[in-house]
RNA sequence: GGGCGAUUAGCUCAGUUGGCUAGAGCGCCACGUUUACACCGUGGAAGUCACAGGUUCAAGUCCUGUAUCGCCCA
């Protein structure tokens, strides 16, 4: 067992850092965050998205894995059987370029320097290393997940999952080998995913060119005129293309711009207004030359492509637009992603003219070897000296460059595998369209639907070392008989043939093949790997051990909610959905619920290459684990993400300097306030690196530092009052006002956070138990409760009342603050370690296994409560005067309010509490309570406060505050009195509508009458007083 | 270009099925160390609910359009 400090010493402020070191090895020591199948119990299960080990965790994994904890915490608290299933992703390609570059700044080397093996192992160490920093910084924020269970989606258990899912779909020929257009990259010979492609603007040329025409019927043209910005890749052109309906898309277009010109503001006129007269002129001189290309086309005609003197086709195709260029198009469909498309449209042949190193191959003829751009120069001289240039233009053109190796990239058709979608999309469309899982909020199911409905084929090869290597060996020679008789008898082995290539595609489903496998012949491995996705699409029953059936699998999968950020649902999310629906025959979850996004002050996302990133653990060293929770759970609404300004703080100082788009890449910034230099997360050279680091933090996470402290402040009360506690039920006529109040609310507060909890409310639930614990617990209810903990009298059921409150406080609080409430759980246990008011049983020796605890209808009362709500108006028009007046506070002052009996009724009892919370004794209410001569009021509905200060009115205060109530009454009054003489709003608006508006209006005039009178008294007081002196 | 979301106090955000005399925290102003808390207490000031139309007895809330910002997809 842990030690605590002696509750008569707690310090005044929370000590964060002690208690998280304190109580997170306790809860891993008593073992609470392990979870076995038990069937005693409902099971409840989490799968962590797993973060890359690419680097550290930031706010946004911080913010994913608080909601799951929360969720986790309050769950188990609840009596599941609680498993939350941590893990990390080995994101082939980010952690092999991270490691890559890392290789080649620090050791200039390459990964062909290395070798495959080599360099594998080098991303390994690298693995170990992030993966611990990973799971440290979870450790921290107090994840509560169940370390034992720890996967990573390149380990044996995840392997053999991948294994064993490719395996049966390459079996059902559900994956195929076939042709993609990729992004090249020369320079490190790999293909690179669209995000990570940099566009840049560079100056170029537009080139002109003449294709002759084969054969011309009279009247038609000798030749067609194309233009590119890479002619070099006109040697693997395969047709040039033309619109089929040019005549119809350029009065579309014409009518477009027209329509837009008459909505369109001045400014942008004048630039449609010439669009429109190039579309006009194109429309009188250029239309019939490309009618008569586009009858041509449909007549078979075929041009000859120069410098290589190949027959291509004139084709009909919309994606030759007629209001740009020539109106015609070379098509190179293995050059480029648009006319790949117009490829396969028109079924024409895809001529590759590239080596994967950037030079051209046998297909570009005489120009074999050349680079492209000594390619490039080539072809426009040839062509130049064959008299088919016909112009140049000087153009901007807008470049793919690889982010990695910053080289332009080159589209390049090569052979990738794909799995087949169609029958799987729909699989995984079913399971949300009929509600299997339910995606929340329900709007982005749309986007899930949109791109699932698509389904386009997954290309699931990547040209990287690290991942699985793709389980099929290829062979050339053996015969299918072979082949069956090398097999024999295993059902472990399947082949399939691929036609292009004249080979075997041998796929194995649990050891790789020895390159002799087949007697006589010789196997080849494929050396791709699989994309990180195919993995992770298995992760919520590849952790559980599938393909084993296990008892883990069966107890806990499906899975119950899965907690994830939006810009994965289809990378992931929709992956996951049809891999469980094909390898298990069940959806993964029932639940996916997408949390906002960080953003930055100026509503940028977050991210390391903007340098806008918050590290969590800045704000955990600066706020504690629990403010870092507690403030990101405060801030999770359903609409909004979350918007976070960001400060710099100076290490020197403290003092806080703002981030802006400016300073914010800098690698040192000076303090303005001490003028001391420190450094940031961009420092890299030494002499910034010696500096001391600045840390970036955000105000945004006081207000949870604030109410994690106040809490502590409230239980260090209690604990200081509880002394001498001894347990017992308390009967409800021993119950006071204030116990009965606080004891509704604390229903009716457990039955809305739960509920909110329970649909992902995460905002709401934060801001109820803050108001709750804040303003009602510690405003109130601590206040009333101090007068009675003196008297011995009173003393035991105050503290039963106070214990049993702040007990369910702690436990309500818990899955957001684990740290801080098993800090006073545990401190409450000493003085109180057996406690109840309706029960008395002893504490659980965690909170983290402590009951949730359960609402109790028969304690909500609405008469309690509208009493109190009396109360505190009451109070706070009380409390108003005396500061309005500037009377001290501890100067003792009268009251008497006017109002209806019934409201005196609830008022009465009171009493005492008016003395004890503001200093003030009434002398008067209901009816007939009369303003004293010399008075302050304030006017509420139903309720008017005076307070008698004969001799110490501000007069002049109170002359302007009442004039300003008047103004502000009769504008309300002339308001509602309009309403109510609308005939039409007494015609149909509900009954109960007009009589409130009717209610109000009466009210209104009541406060108006009340006002005017006092004003009146105050102002032949004044007068009289004028004449006195 | 298509889809989704946002726009409410100086800042960051709440605001249920239309019924609103639009709320909170921070910041600001005034007062205050009363036996848990200055990371506090009490009170106050502060809003053309982005803009323009429309529906309705009634619009912050519903509809249409515009502007600005963000995200996703091409």
């Amino acid at each position: 067992m842990s030690t605590t400090p002696p509750s008569s010493d707690l310090p005044k402020q929370y000590d964060h850092a002690a208690a998280q070191q304190r109580w997170y090895h306790f809860w891993e020591e008593n073992g609470y965050f392990h979870s076995e199948p038990n069937p005693q119990r409902k099971p409840y299960a989490i799968v962590i998205p797993p973060p890359n080990v690419t680097g550290a965790l930031h706010l946004g994994h911080a913010l994913n894995n608080t909601l799951q904890d929360i969720l986790i915490r309050q769950k188990r608290m609840q009596g599941f059987e609680t498993l939350w299933m941590p893990g990390t992703d080995h994101a082939g390609i980010a952690t092999q370029a991270v490691v890559e570059r890392r290789l080649f700044e620090e050791e200039s080397t390459t990964r062909h320097d290395l070798g495959r093996d080599g360099l594998v192992r080098r991303i390994w160490a690298w693995k170990e290393a992030y993966e611990a920093r990973i799971i440290g910084q979870l450790k921290d924020m107090g994840c509560s997940c169940d370390w034992q269970r720890t996967r990573f989606t390149l380990d044996p258990i995840c392997a053999r999952a991948v294994r064993h899912t490719f395996f049966s779909l390459f079996q059902e020929e559900l994956i195929y080998r076939g042709k993609r257009l990729v992004n090249w990259d020369t320079a490190l010979q790999t293909a690179v995913s669209d995000d990570e492609l940099f566009h840049e603007t560079v100056s170029g040329h537009f080139w002109y060119f003449n294709y002759p025409v084969i054969d011309p019927k009279p009247g038609e043209p000798q030749h067609v005129t194309i233009a590119t910005t890479r002619p070099e890749t006109m040697l693997g052109d395969t047709a040039v293309a033309v619109h089929p309906f040019p005549a119809s898309a350029l009065e579309g277009i014409e009518t477009e711009l027209t329509r837009r010109l008459a909505a369109a503001p001045a400014k942008l006129q004048a630039e449609i207004q010439a669009e429109l007269a190039e579309v006009r002129h194109r429309r009188r001189e250029l239309l019939p030359e490309l009618i008569r290309l586009r009858d041509m086309a449909s007549d078979g005609r075929k041009l000859l492509l120069p410098l290589v003197d190949r027959e291509i086709p004139l084709v009909a195709d919309e994606w030759a637009k007629p209001e740009m260029g020539t109106g015609c198009v070379k098509i190179t469909p293995a050059h480029d992603p648009n006319d790949y498309e117009v490829g396969l449209r028109r079924d024409l042949p895809m001529v590759n003219i590239l080596n994967l190193d950037g030079t051209l191959n046998e297909n570009a003829g005489p120009y074999q070897g050349q680079t492209v751009l000594e390619a490039r120069e080539n072809v426009v001289d040839d062509l130049k000296k064959l008299g088919l240039m016909v112009d140049i233009e000087q153009r901007e053109i807008d470049l793919a460059h690889s982010d990695r190796s910053k080289t332009p990239i080159e589209p390049l058709l090569t052979d990738q595998w794909f799995v087949k979608m169609r029958d799987l999309a729909q699989t995984a469309m079913d399971a949300v369209s009929d509600g299997r899982v339910k995606i929340f909020p329900p709007r982005y199911a749309k986007g899930y639907h949109d791109w699932l409905g698509e389904k386009r084929d997954w290309p699931i090869s990547r040209q990287l070392w690290w991942g699985h290597q793709i389980p099929i060996w290829y062979c050339k020679t053996a015969t299918e008989e072979e082949l069956q008789q090398a097999f024999a008898g295993r059902d472990d082995v399947v082949w399939h043939r691929d036609g292009q290539y004249g080979q075997w595609l041998i796929c194995a489903q649990e050891e790789d093949l020895p390159e002799d496998a087949v007697a006589g012949h010789e196997l080849v491995r494929e050396q791709d790997v699989l994309d990180t996705w195919f993995s992770s699409a298995l992760w919520p029953h590849s952790t559980l051990g599938w393909p084993q059936q296990t008892d883990e699998l069966e107890y806990y999968y499906p899975t119950n909610t899965l907690i994830t950020s939006r810009d994965i649902i289809t990378l992931w999310v929709a992956r996951m959905v049809l891999a469980g629906l094909h390898n298990v025959g069940e959806i993964p979850f029932h639940e996916v619920y997408i949390h906002p996004k960080i953003l930055d002050g100026y509503g940028e996302g977050m991210s390391k290459s903007k340098g806008n990133g918050v590290d969590p653990l800045d704000v955990m060293e600066k706020f504690g684990a629990d403010s870092l929770r507690f403030g990101l759970a405060y801030l999770t609404t359903e609409t909004q993400d979350i918007r976070m300004p960001v400060d710099f703080e100076c290490p020197h100082c403290g003092k806080l300097t703002e981030q802006t788009r400016e300073n914010r890449m800098r690698p040192r910034i000076r303090c303005g306030q001490c003028g001391g230099e420190f450094c940031t997360q961009w420092a890299e050279k030494p002499d910034d690196k010696v500096l001391p680091r600045g840390p970036v933090v955000s105000d945004r996470f006081e207000v949870a530092r604030n109410f994690c402290n106040k809490l502590w402040n409230a239980s260090r009360f209690a604990l200081m009052n509880l002394e001498g506690f001894a347990p017992g039920t308390v009967a409800d006529d021993a119950l006071l006002i204030e116990d009965r109040w606080v004891l509704s609310r604390l229903s009716t507060v457990t039955r809305q956070v739960t509920e909110a909890l329970d649909q992902y409310k995460y905002a709401d639930a934060a801001r109820m138990l803050y108001d709750f614990s804040w303003d009602e617990f510690c405003s109130f209810y601590v206040e009333m409760v101090k007068a009675r903990l003196q008297d011995p009298a009173s003393r035991p059921v105050a503290q039963r009342v106070l214990a049993h409150t702040l007990d369910s406080i702690l436990r309500l609080l818990h899955p957001m603050i684990p740290f801080v409430t098993e800090e006073v759980w545990q401190l409450l246990g000493k003085v109180a370690p057996q406690r109840g008011i309706d029960s008395v049983g002893p504490a659980a020796e965690s909170i983290m296994i402590a009951p949730w605890p359960q609402c109790d209808a028969a304690r909500e009362d609405p008469q309690i409560e509208a009493r109190f709500a009396r109360f505190q108006e009451v109070l706070r028009a009380v409390r108003e005067i005396r500061s309005r007046q500037n009377v001290p506070p501890k100067k003792p002052i009268e009251f008497s309010v006017r109002c209806q009996p019934e409201v005196a009724a609830l008022l009465e009892p009171m009493q005492p509490y008016f003395v004890t919370m503001a200093g003030a004794q009434p002398i008067a209410w209901g009816p007939s309570a009369e303003a004293p001569a010399l008075s302050a009021s304030v006017t509420s509905p139903g309720i008017e406060v005076f307070v008698d200060l004969a001799g110490l009115i501000d007069v002049e205060a109170e002359i302007a505050r009442k004039r300003q109530e008047l103004e502000k009454l009769d504008k309300l009054i002339t308001g509602k009195k309009k309403k109510l003489e609308n005939r039409n709003f007494l015609e149909r608006a509900p009954a109960a509508v007009v009589q409130k508006e009717q209610d109000a209006l009466t009210e209104l005039e009541q406060q108006r009458l009340s006002t005017s009178e006092v004003l009146a008294n105050t102002l032949e007081l004044r007068l009289d007083r004028t004449g006195d002196s």
